[in-house]
DNA sequence: ATGAAAGCGCTAACAG
DNA sequence: CTGTTAGCGCTTTCAT
C-alpha cells in the first residue's frame, strides 16, 4: 500500500547489478556492456523509477537547478524575461526556481537566501537598489550571480542589460526634432538603476533645447494614473510624456483620457517597453523596443560560463533597444492655438483678467 | 581557499554541541535549552550557515518545494497565474520550480517527470489536453496534482476554473441583445478543454437565435491575425467577433483594421481574458475577467490541503468570471446601409449584376 | 534535555 | 568492466 518509492537499490536488484552500475548507465559515465546496460532500462521501465536529484546532487556536489528573481512576474516584460531563461535552461538541462522580489531590497534578499539553500548552480537576479539583496552570502556559498535588466551602480558582478541611456536619447532627440519643448518624464521611481540611466539619456539629449520634467508615479498601476491625472491637470502642460516603464504607460493612457488631452495633437506619448497591444490602440504608441529575448539569452549564457568555471573578470554587457515610431509621437501641430499650451495660456489669461 | 561550506557539522562543534540540537534550535522541533539555543544561533551568524533544504527533504522526507507547469510564461495570463502562486507558497514556506510546456502533450509530460525528479510536494499544472500528461508518474511517486484552468475531461483530479460555459453564454446574450446575429468565435484551438467548454456555452445561449461561426486561428499573434484578416476581407461579414483568449483578440485588433472594419459599428468585439490596455484602446473592449487571483489562490489551497493528507474525493472547483461591458460591444446600428453587411449585399449585388 | 549513531538516495573512489 | 564501500548534509531514532 504505502510502498517507498523504488530507489536506485531496487533498481540494482531487479536488474541483477550492483547500484554504481545503475548510476552509470542512467548517466552514462562510465561504459557498461551493453547487455547489463539493456537490462537496467528495463528495469527502471518496470518499477517507474525516476531519480532523485536532490541525493544526486548532495553526493555529486553538481546542481542542475538555478534559481531566478525578478521584481514581479505578473509584469509581461518579466514574464517574458523568465520565459526565455526557462528555454536556455532547459537546452542545458537546468531546472528554475523562480521566485519574485516584488521590487522591495529585503524581500529581495529573503528570498535569494531561500534559493541558495537549494545549493543552485547560480542565481540570475533583477536587482532592485544599488546593491543586491544577499549578495554576500552568494559569494559565501560561491553561487554565481548575474545581475539582469538593472544595473548595480559601482558593483563588480556580471550583468546584462540594454543600453538604457543611448534608447532614451534617441526618444528625446525624436520628441525634440517633432518639435517638442516639454517633455515630461514618468518613472516608478528614479532611483532605480536602469530607470535612472533613461533619465540621464533624457537630460543629455535634450541639452537646452528642451526642459525635461521629472516625476515618480510608483509601482502600481492606479498610483501611476492618479500621479499623472494630478500633474496634467495642474501647471504648465507639458508637449510630450515620456512613461520610462508599461505599467506607466498603462497609467498616462489613463491620465490623458481624464485630462481630456488629445494625442499627439496636445501632447506626444513614448513608451519604454514595448508591448504588442501598443500597434493595437489609436493612435498607435511610439515605444522603445527592449531585445527581451537576447537579454535573456546572455543572462543565462553568462552564469552558464560561471558556472562552467570561467573565472575572468564581470562583464557587463549592453544591448541595444530599437525605437518603433508609430503615431503617437507625431510632430507638433505649428499652432499655438489649438494646442493644450495654448488653451491653458487662454485659461490662465482669462483668469487674471477676472 | 576553496574551503568548503558551513555544513550542519561546523556549526555544531563551534557552538560545542551535537549536530541534532542545531537542527533541532533551527527547527524548533524539541526543547533546547535557552543557552545552548543562544550558542548555536550565534555560531550560524558566525559562519553565514544557510542549512541544505535538499539534505534535510533527503532525510525527513518533507518537501518543502512544488512544481508548476504553464504553457506559456510569456502570457501574462498565466504570468498572473504563477505570480499568485508564489505569494501563496511562500506564505506557506515552499519554493516553486517553475516550467512551461508550450501547450505541447509530450513537452508537458516531460516537464512533469523533470519535476518529479526533484521530489516535490505536489504539482500545479494548466494542462494541455484531457489527459494530464505524467499523471500515471505522478501518482506512482504519491505526488498530489491540481489542475488549473484547464479541465482535463473526465479526469478524476482536484481541478479549479472558471465557470467557461456561463461566462461564454454571458457574453453570447449580451451580443445578441445588442442586435448582433451573426457571431464569429475565434479561438487558438477549440480541442482545448477550457476553449470548448467557451464554445458550448456560446452554442446553448445562441440557440436559433444568432449563427455561431468558430474559427481556429493557432497559438501566435501573427497566424491569428492572418488567419481572422483571411476571414473578415472573404465571405459573408460577421457582426460579432468574440475571441476565446488574449492572443487572439490581439490578432483580432489588428484583422479589423487590415479588412476596414469599424467597431463598434460594423462589429462587435469581445474577448476573453481582461488586460489593463483594454480600458485604454479606442474603443474600449468589453471582456471577460478571469478571477485569476482567486483561481491560483484556491489551486494552492487544493494542494495544499492534499499535501496535508486530504483524502476526500477530488474537487471541482468552478469560479465565476464577470463581463466587463464597455464600449466594444456597444448594439447595433439599426441602419443595414452602413454596416458592413449592408455594404458588402450591395458590392455582391454589383457583382451580379455585371 | 542532549548526544551518538544510523541512514535517506545517490555517486566517487577504490578494488578487483 | 563491475562491485563494494564510504559519505554528501541532514534528521531521526535510541540511548543516556
Amino acid at each position: 500500500m504505502t510502498s517507498k518509492l523504488p530507489s536506485i537499490r531496487t533498481v540494482a536488484s531487479r536488474a541483477g547489478v550492483s547500484t554504481a552500475t545503475v548510476s552509470n548507465v542512467l548517466n552514462a559515465r562510465r561504459s557498461v556492456a551493453p547487455e547489463l546496460a539493456e537490462r537496467v532500462r528495463a528495469a527502471v521501465a518496470e518499477l517507474g523509477y525516476i531519480a532523485d536529484l536532490g541525493a544526486s546532487r548532495l553526493r555529486s556536489r553538481k546542481s542542475s537547478v538555478a534559481g531566478v528573481v525578478v521584481p514581479d512576474l505578473g509584469n509581461p516584460f518579466f514574464g517574458e524575461f523568465v520565459a526565455v531563461l526557462e528555454h536556455a535552461a532547459r537546452r542545458d538541462g537546468y531546472d528554475l526556481l523562480i521566485v519574485s522580489s516584488g521590487d522591495d531590497p529585503a524581500q529581495e534578499a529573503a528570498r535569494m537566501r531561500t534559493l541558495l539553500t537549494w545549493r543552485p548552480a547560480g542565481l540570475i537576479v533583477v536587482p532592485f537598489g544599488d546593491e543586491v539583496g544577499a549578495m554576500d552570502a552568494a559569494i559565501a556559498a560561491r553561487v554565481p550571480v548575474v545581475a539582469a535588466d538593472r544595473f548595480p551602480a559601482g558593483s563588480v558582478l556580471d550583468m546584462v542589460a540594454v543600453d538604457n541611456r543611448a534608447a532614451a536619447a534617441e526618444v528625446a532627440r525624436h520628441l525634440i526634432e517633432g518639435g517638442r519643448r516639454h517633455i515630461l518624464v514618468a518613472a516608478a521611481d528614479l532611483s532605480i538603476g536602469n530607470i535612472r540611466e533613461r533619465y540621464e539619456g533624457i537630460l543629455l539629449a535634450a541639452g537646452a533645447e528642451a526642459e525635461v520634467e521629472p516625476i515618480e508615479v510608483g509601482f502600481t498601476l492606479a498610483e501611476s494614473r492618479a500621479r499623472l491625472t494630478e500633474r496634467l491637470t495642474h501647471g504648465l502642460p507639458p508637449d510630450a510624456l515620456f512613461t520610462l516603464n508599461n505599467i506607466a504607460t498603462l497609467g498616462a493612457l489613463g491620465a490623458l483620457a481624464a485630462a481630456g488631452l488629445t494625442v499627439p495633437g496636445d501632447i506626444a506619448l513614448v513608451g519604454f517597453d514595448d508591448e504588442e497591444w501598443m500597434r493595437a490602440v489609436s493612435p498607435p504608441l511610439t515605444a522603445v523596443r527592449q531585445p527581451v529575448e537576447l537579454l535573456g539569452r546572455e543572462a543565462w549564457g553568462r552564469l552558464m560560463a560561471r558556472v562552467g568555471g570561467d573565472t575572468s573578470p564581470p562583464r557587463q554587457v549592453r544591448l541595444a533597444c530599437t525605437l518603433e515610431i508609430r503615431a503617437s509621437s507625431a510632430p507638433a501641430q505649428r499652432s499655438n492655438a489649438s494646442s493644450a499650451l495654448g488653451r491653458w495660456a487662454q485659461q490662465t489669461n482669462r483668469k487674471e483678467t477676472y
